[in-house]
DNA sequence: GCCTGTGAAGCTATTCACAGCT
DNA sequence: AGCTGTGAATAGCTTCACAGGC
């Protein structure tokens, strides 16, 4: 397979949420530029990524909505559910927690980690929390890979490093900080910090 | 002014940022691999960007750590403090609430907005929250131009449309929609369900 | 010696433009 | 006629490499 950029597999996700969700709205059929509008893509931009699932169009009607689903669910998504930790329940913690519970059949938050014995033990969502010592033993006993990490930032680094070190190799960081990780290990960082500090220089002119 | 690029005023945030923890931890002087090391840039980029903001380092010891904050500030931020509001106080919206609560010199949230009666007319974090039905009349009044939108997704993109017609220019949108809004206004989706397909689409080998 | 600042090169991503199809 | 799929062209971003300075 020719190595595929992070910018277009993350567009290849957002193209299949709006296939979806035009599924359920009883749609069978979308042209490259139906998808391009809604997901701030250009029409040659959304061939161009499609071309890399093989999920053949036809000029005709353009896109089998059903067709592709399936095609980009194949090339998106790993053969069985991948199970996912969250780490730290404070308020962003428990709000990604809800935003998640259920919602994809692929990626499920399994466990949550805590340093706070009044939130240990407990079920939030449908999901034990168990304490933070626990993230080397249990993370390899059920195979977990991936972590959401909303802990504060003076946490983060530490935190990190004992994920890496318990087999994490993919996780999504909503602390404001750069986490140094190890080659191989993939980490997306949720900075809303740097986010808004940057909207809000392009509304200066 | 030569027109600078989203990415790169996104990494002068981030430089900021690190900047100001070094400071607090007492250092005077940095060079451009220590910024890079830590915020997951290349030495040859952060020379690269500082160039914007034409802070100069001198080869002996690198940056001065105090100047380079003040000319990033004089990049980065506006003359005066931005108000920022933020839409829907479910856990997301709270929790985002309350991580920026006094965090931002230039950047507070000044106002919030939710359509629960349950929850307008309250305090939280110091910050009133008022019906929605009250944004097109109170973001004028207030000169506001950026929102931080927390709604659920199928709120987005209606309560988007009134943001803009509001006169809000910037957003920072939490649901997990590409929200379609006319030229001239920012958006930055935080869309962490797509980061974590990503993330987990490159465990994948 | 080892840094910064920067032109130039190299690389990656996006868009163009058109052949081929229905 | 109007779409897809795709080679070619363009635009944009990152790294190289070195002159200049301390």
């Amino acid at each position: 397979m020719a190595s595929i950029s992070v910018r277009s597999v993350r567009r290849l996700s957002l193209y299949r949420r709006f296939l979806q969700e035009s599924q359920a709205a009883g749609k069978r059929h979308l042209f490259s530029h139906d998808i391009a509008a809604t997901t701030g893509a250009s029409p040659a931009q959304v061939r161009r990524d499609l071309m890399e699932v093989s999920g053949h169009g036809s000029p005709r009607q353009g896109y089998n909505v059903a067709e592709l689903i399936d095609a980009l669910s194949r090339f998106l998504d790993a053969g069985t559910p991948q199970p996912v930790i969250l780490v730290g329940l404070g308020n962003l913690g428990r709000a990604v927690l809800a935003y998640f519970a259920g919602r994809h059949p692929k990626l499920r938050i399994t466990l949550t980690f805590d340093i706070d014995p009044a939130k240990t033990g407990r079920l939030l969502n449908g999901c034990p929390c168990h304490c933070a010592d626990k993230i080397p033993e249990l993370c390899p006993a059920h195979g977990i890979t991936m972590a959401i990490l909303t802990v504060p930032a003076a946490e983060a680094q530490p935190v990190a490093d004992r994920l890496v070190s318990a087999g994490i190799r993919g996780i999504i960081n909503f602390a404001p900080v750069t986490l140094r990780v190890p080659p191989g290990v993939f980490v997306d960082t949720m900075d809303f910090a740097c986010s808004l500090e940057t909207v809000a220089f392009f509304l200066r002119d």
